[in-house]
DNA sequence: TGATTTTATTTGTATGTACAAATGAAATTG
DNA sequence: CAATTTCATTTGTACATACAAATAAAATCA
């Protein structure tokens, strides 16, 4: 059903919420030639481009508790793409080789998904709606 | 972190899962005096102004699968706020007295809840920003 | 009318996420 | 320097949601 027919359709509650599981469909399609989620490829790709980063940073890049964290790396080391050192309180992530090698396609993958919506938005309102949700999520926080 | 401030702004994904977990936040803060998710009461509102509504009818309205809305009504029903009478294979929803009662709570949680965004966001900027989520949703599906 | 298809709902299972509490280490403070 | 506080991370638990399969009834078709 398309949102505007919804008693709903005037809530931002119900607005954003239907716009994060369609764009998360989208995504988890995407990502299904590396059998990947897209939260855990995302992580990959921090961790590859940033060898060693910390839960707690990379919980703040990616606007996610540290304990969502620790579970995605949990699944991301089950499936040998990275490895976890700690020492002290500090713990570090590093990714495997295979992990590496993943890089140049998880590339590609996020420029198709950005390609898919573009196509579907145009290239102007894309932006410009990316933008406006980032600036209201910036004001709510 | 503002999410200006994370090397993932730029994408819609992040984006849009970004402020749905925020607009969620403070959706959930408000219904709390009514001991509901944002979800239940939204469910419940609906039932008692359309009382026998069908699980399916609802699942359209609300955007979500029906298999979710079976799971939120079993927890509306362990509350005693709704009933399912079920003949043949249409199943009807019907709110209980301890149900209806709570409408005019509800209403007043929905309108704090657009007070409170609409006064971090003001009047105008909401409603076009609530507009232009839709038609995105629109698009995408 | 009997067989097949469609429809509505539920169930089993899995994922993504969060919060609160636990852990363990480092830093501060008196 | 011993006691306390802060910090980084993990663990236990819970919730919202989805997909695929199961169920069961109704509708269609041959």
């Amino acid at each position: 059903m398309k949102s505007s027919n919804s008693r709903f359709n005037k809530c931002l509650y119900f607005s954003t919420n239907a716009l994060a599981r369609k764009v998360e469909k989208l995504a988890v399609e995407n990502w299904k030639k590396l059998d990947l989620a897209p939260s855990h490829g995302y992580l990959l790709m921090m961790v590859v481009e940033n060898p060693g980063a910390q839960p707690g940073c990379i919980a703040d890049e990616m606007q996610l508790t540290p304990s969502t964290i620790t579970r995605l790396i949990e699944k991301l080391e089950e499936k040998k793409l990275v490895i976890r050192t700690t020492e002290g309180k500090i713990t570090n992530v590093y990714p495997t080789p295979k992990g590496k090698e993943l890089l140049p396609k998880m590339k590609m993958c996020v420029g198709e998904f950005t390609k898919a919506y573009t196509e579907i938005l145009g290239a102007e309102e894309s932006m410009r709606m990316v933008q406006n949700i980032n600036k209201l999520t910036d004001k709510l926080g």
